[in-house]
DNA sequence: GTCTATAGGCCGATAGAC
DNA sequence: GTCTATCGGCCTATAGAC
């Protein structure tokens, strides 16, 4: 029945302005501010709409989790596949809002137990393809211990620029110029070795 | 009088028993689970003992991390000032119950805006005094840019560190042994580059 | 699927007796 | 300085009408 097809459709529209404002929320004020209320509120709806739709909070937020990681997982394939995919990932890892809200669903597992297993299986997610994509890049430099760095350069990354957008937060940036100078320098550097593009160019023929 | 001065210290001891309390749940289970009515069945007293001694919850918090900026300064001057500085401050970024109050201070700070400036005068003054050291530190070497690296070593070391703390939160370890092994060599390395062993046997005679 | 109404809990904070 | 008593607020979550 067209009305049943209606009907699924509002549904879906009612979850995806509760998930956007939840996100808004938890973005701009941190993920304790984050209640049924305030997302009604925000969503211009009623509360009990939340529990309707989602269940308990818990569930709520591991629905916006799941979507986050989704879209996060989109943009992580494309910087992978860059021509400059270390500094890709660096400046990635660099957009506030991003990390901003992976800090924010931190935080929250530190509170919600069915959260922490989340979060922890997804770092682990991304952290392996990082770890295996440099591995490859490494090897194909013909650098000895790849075993290591592979280990160490993509955990530098993340956390320094996750460091860097939560100073931001603060209000502080003693000394982020050279920090952007330095990996911004270092990052291109190895991937212009590793990708050069002359082999570029003419792979695309 | 002696009983004015009895009260006082009665005082007093009341004042830490509510900021111990208040720093153990903190650690425990996050500056969000810190109440004045969790504080009080910690501590085993009333809450409104809280208020009398502390005024508003602000000033608790504000309190409590003065507390724990003083001790930590203690730490990070006796860091500074050991034989292998570098690998000491890393060290001292590296161990959970004063990291995990940190983050746990920034977390407050999204929230609170009386925390956050003084979170983020703490956060300058501390990255100060290690960008000075490193300077100096790195000038007595003869290097040459040593203001980028004076300002990029520092964070990366309290970047990281506090990524591994994080993360080993979250129950995750993946490359953390890596990453350990890594830096506790590039950096003893550098510590004894800059303080060989034969110049601090000289000087201590 | 959305509404009104409401139960029950923890919170910050204050007033006033002792 | 510590006690009892209490107010008002925001929260999660559910029941039941429409």
């Amino acid at each position: 029945m067209a009305s049943e097809r209606k009907a699924r459709e509002h549904s879906l529209k009612t979850r995806k302005a509760i998930l956007d404002a939840a996100e808004k929320i938890m973005r701009e004020e941190g993920y304790a501010a984050v209640s049924s209320r305030r997302i009604a509120e925000t969503a211009g709806l009623k509360s009990q709409l939340v529990y309707y739709h989602f269940g308990v909070m818990d569930d709520l937020f591991l629905a916006l989790f799941q979507r986050e990681e989704e879209r996060f997982f989109v943009e992580h394939a494309r910087a992978m596949s860059a021509p400059n995919p270390l500094r890709a990932l660096w400046r990635l890892s660099l957009d506030p809002p991003t990390t901003r809200l992976t800090q924010e669903f931190v935080g929250l597992a530190n509170e919600r137990t069915s959260i922490r297993k989340e979060i922890a299986r997804s770092k682990q997610r991304f952290r392996s393809l990082q770890t295996t994509f440099v591995a490859r890049m490494l090897e194909s430099l013909g650098v000895g211990d790849a075993s290591e760095l592979s280990h160490v350069l993509p955990f530098v990354v993340v956390a320094v620029s996750s460091a860097l957008v939560s100073e931001k937060g603060l209000g502080i940036s003693d000394g982020h110029a050279a920090v952007l100078a330095y990996f911004d320098k270092k990052l291109s550097a190895l991937d212009a070795e590793a990708f050069p593009a002359e082999a570029r160019s003419l792979a695309s023929h």
